[in-house]
RNA sequence: GGGCAGGUGGCGGAGUGGUCAAUCGCAACAGACUGUAAAUCUGUCGCCUUCGGGCUACGUAGGUUCGAACCCUACCCUGCCCA
């Protein structure tokens, strides 16, 4: 594959959504000119077994790497997955088994196909258990003596739990460690990764320098946040995930505070920003622009008319309080039942005391009949819509066999 | 190895013999409101219940007591200080 010089798709590599670029943008933007292959990776944890938007954003900027002709690696830490990151305190560590990353690897693989096929494109997948479970102990201790302790406590994280007197494991700081020695044992010319990742990226840049003196030069994304810097909800919640339907990937994107909306279109899309800005400036209403880049996100994942849908189905539940254009169809056998066994039995409440808890509230529907009684005896009828709070709708089948 | 302080619900953190299914904050869920699933306000927030109550839970295992998250013993785990 030819690689691609052209300044304007450098430039843009270089600077759309990108946070940081070191040793600097100059150094970077020459390797690119020159036309030679470079090989750049970008590392994952198969620690879940989904992936979300957040994960998306890197992988989309190696795919834009492996376009301009470049060796394009994800690499699969399945290595340190298994190693497990004990980020609480006392949550037994978990340890990933083989069949565990396997099957997280394998999630991911489908989770990536519609923006990303492996084999394809130039993008390649490794495991860094290829080289890390060989290394011996003398070889780590090497390493190791790159690092002092208190570089490694200069790292926020460790830093914070140092002054809450919370455990910090020794094998987290062999973390930094294991990252940077990928570099080494890929010998890449550069990494990419989220801009928070930047602590262990930094310590493969130091080791590459050390073991090959090579210059590593590193890509940092921006993170998915607001102007202030506050990450998208305060947990991960809104944060939508590779596998949720078209429909929460829609509505997850609608629920972002309205900072998002810019640094989504930059980093998400590939729109262009200054339209946005002005649209923005105009006054027009946040929500139009922010149904236009949850369009886009959706689209992305699956096909137009998919989004198309999820966008319709978003406006007829919450901007008209209508029911959704298709909802999940579940088949009951017993012709009535109480309301509370009738929710459990759907699936709709993990328990009657919360069955009970809904009813009372007023958050629970049948046929957009408010149902307050929680004894209420229910007659099913064939299609009858049952609704538990303002999103979860399901469609009623009666079974006709006994 | 020694001394000290701890281990409580999804998380943080009160409680130190009965009135504790456990104050409070965060997260979550429902309702009102809103351009939005944001913000704000209100309510809920172990499981089961014939709504009287029952059951399971405060690191693990035993014990004392009419009664234990709370007292005793052993064990496991964590932090701090000393060596």
């Amino acid at each position: 594959m030819k690689i691609i010089t052209d300044p304007k798709r450098i430039d843009e590599f270089l600077s759309r959504g990108v946070e940081t670029v070191l040793p600097s943008k100059e150094f970077v933007r020459e390797k690119l000119m020159s036309g030679k292959k470079l090989k750049m990776y970008l590392g994952i944890d198969p620690t879940g077994p989904n992936l979300h938007l957040g994960h998306l954003v890197t992988i989309l900027k190696l795919k834009e790497f492996a376009d301009l002709g470049h060796e394009a690696i994800l690499l699969m830490g399945d290595f340190t997955g298994m190693i497990g990151d004990p980020t609480d305190k006392s949550a037994a560590r978990k340890q990933l088994t083989k069949k565990e990353v396997k099957k997280n690897l394998s999630g991911y693989k489908k989770q990536l196909a519609p923006v990303l096929k492996f084999g394809w494109g130039g993008v390649r997948v490794e495991f860094n258990s290829k080289w890390l479970s060989k290394l011996k102990f003398e070889e780590v201790v090497n390493l190791a003596s790159n690092f002092t302790v208190q570089q490694m406590l200069a790292r926020d994280m460790f830093d914070k739990r140092m002054k809450e007197n919370k455990p910090i494991y020794l094998h987290e700081f062999l973390y930094p460690l294991m990252q940077g020695y990928d570099c080494v044992a890929m010998d890449v010319d550069g990494e990419l990764g989220g801009n928070d990742q930047l602590f262990n990226i930094l310590a493969g840049r130091d080791l590459m320098k050390a073991l090959k003196n090579k210059e590593k030069f590193v890509i940092g994304v921006k993170l998915l946040t607001d102007a202030s810097g506050q990450k998208m909800g305060k947990t991960e919640g809104n944060m939508a995930a590779l596998t949720d339907s078209a429909n929460d990937k829609f509505g997850k994107v609608m629920s972002w505070p309205d900072g998002l909306i810019l640094p989504g279109f930059e980093i998400l899309t590939k729109a262009d920003l200054g339209k946005i800005k002005k649209r923005m400036e105009k006054g027009e209403n946040p929500r139009d622009l922010k149904l236009d880049l949850a369009l886009e996100v959706v689209k992305l994942l699956h096909s137009e008319k998919e989004a198309k849908k999820a966008r319709e189905n978003f406006i007829k539940v919450f901007s008209e309080k209508e029911k959704p254009v298709e909802m999940e169809k579940v088949r009951v056998k017993t012709r009535v039942q109480n309301i509370l066994n009738l929710l459990v039995n759907t699936k709709l409440v993990s328990s009657k005391a919360e069955a009970r808890r809904l009813v009372e509230q007023g958050g629970v529907k049948i046929d957009d009949e408010v149902i307050k009684d929680w004894q209420a005896e229910i007659e099913i009828k064939n299609r009858m819509v049952i609704q538990v709070g303002k999103r979860r709708f399901i469609n009623l089948e009666l079974s006709e066999k006994i």
